[in-house]
DNA sequence: ACAAACAGTATCAAATTGCAACTATTTCAA
DNA sequence: TTGAAATAGTTGCAATTTGATACTGTTTGT
C-alpha cells in the first residue's frame, strides 16, 4: 500500500488551510483569494503592465484581464494608458485599493501566525527554509529534469518546431 | 511587502509538481490524478462502498460518482451490490485494474524521488515529518480554531439549527 | 403495509476555462 | 508615408466543470 504522496499532501495541506481561510476574506472584503493576490501584487510594482502582471499570476491572460475588470469596476484598481506606448496600461492601486489591502494584510498574517501554531517556532522555521529551497528547484529545473527523464511528458503544442 | 503567504506557497508548490507529472500520467495510463486517487483508494480497501470513499476523496459526492463511472466503463473497476444491503455497491478493482495501478505505482514514487532530490535526506525526512503534523493540525483543529477568533469565518448553510 | 430515511445516480443550470478572434497601437522597412 | 507584421490587452464563445436538486430503488421501523 502506497504511502500518501508528497504532491497529494501538499495539495491536501493547501486546500485545507485556504478554503476557511478563503471565506474569510470574502465575507470581510467582498474580494476573492485570486482578486485579493491580483491587487498586491500591483500594489508592490505601482505601474506595472499587463503583461507583467500576467506572467506572474499563474492564471491565463484572459482571467487575468477579467480579475482585472472586476477590480476596476470596484475602484480599487486604476487604469490609465503609458505615455511612451499607449497599447500598454499603467495599473495603480486607488486610496480605496490601498485601504483596503492595509486591513486585509494583518488578516493573512493573524491567518497565517494560527496555521503554523501547529509547529513550534524551531519547525517553523525549518519548514520555511525547506519550501523555499524545494520552490526554487520545482521552478527551475523540475520540469527540464522530468522531460529528460521521460520524454512524453512534454507538452504537445510547442513541439521540436515543424 | 507582505512576504509570500504559507498557503500560497503550498499551493503553488503543489501545483508546479502535479501538473507536468499529471499530464504523464494521462499520456501513459489514460487516467487523471483524480480516477487515479479513486482506484488506489479502492484497492486498498477492498468492498469500499460508495459513500465512504466519497469521504475520502474531497471531491463532491457527484464527482466522485461520475469518476466512479468512467472507472467502471474503462473496466478498471467493477461494482457489486451488497448482500446485506442492497442499496450500497461494494467497489472491487478488477484484474484489468490491479495492472494498471502496479504499473502507476513505481512512476509515482519515481516521480516523487526526483521532486525530493532537491533537498538532502536529512531535511526530506524532516520535511516529511513536518507535513505530517502539520495536516493532522489542519484537520482536527485549524476550523475550529479559527471560527472562534473570526466568528464570521463560519459556513452560512448549516447555521446554529432554526 | 406505509412513511421516513438512506445509498447512489442523473439531470440541469451556473460558473469557469481556454482558445481564438478582435481592436488599437506601434514598429519597421520599402 | 504607407502598409505589413508585431504587440498589448479585451471580449466572445464553446467546452468543460461544478453544485444543487430531483429522482430511483432499498431498507427500516412502526
Amino acid at each position: 500500500m502506497l504511502r500518501e504522496s508528497l504532491t497529494y499532501q501538499l495539495a491536501s495541506i493547501s486546500e485545507d488551510a485556504v478554503t476557511p481561510a478563503a471565506r474569510l476574506f470574502e465575507r470581510r472584503f467582498g474580494l476573492d483569494v485570486h482578486e485579493l493576490r491580483v491587487l498586491r501584487l500591483i500594489d508592490d510594482q505601482p505601474g506595472v503592465t499587463f503583461t507583467m502582471l500576467a506572467r506572474q499570476t499563474r492564471f491565463e491572460r484572459s482571467a487575468t484581464s477579467r480579475i482585472l475588470s472586476r477590480l476596476v469596476k470596484a475602484s480599487l484598481i486604476q487604469r490609465e494608458i503609458n505615455d511612451d506606448d499607449a497599447r500598454q496600461f499603467r495599473l495603480h492601486v486607488t486610496p480605496t485599493g490601498k485601504a483596503l489591502r492595509e486591513r486585509a494584510d494583518p488578516l493573512s498574517l493573524e491567518i497565517e501566525k494560527l496555521i503554523l501554531s501547529a509547529l513550534p517556532q524551531s519547525e517553523q522555521a525549518e519548514l520555511r527554509r525547506i519550501l523555499d529551497k524545494l520552490s526554487d528547484w520545482l521552478k527551475a529545473e523540475f520540469i527540464p529534469a522530468l522531460e529528460s527523464r521521460y520524454p512524453d511528458a512534454a507538452p504537445t503544442k510547442p513541439p521540436t518546431r515543424a
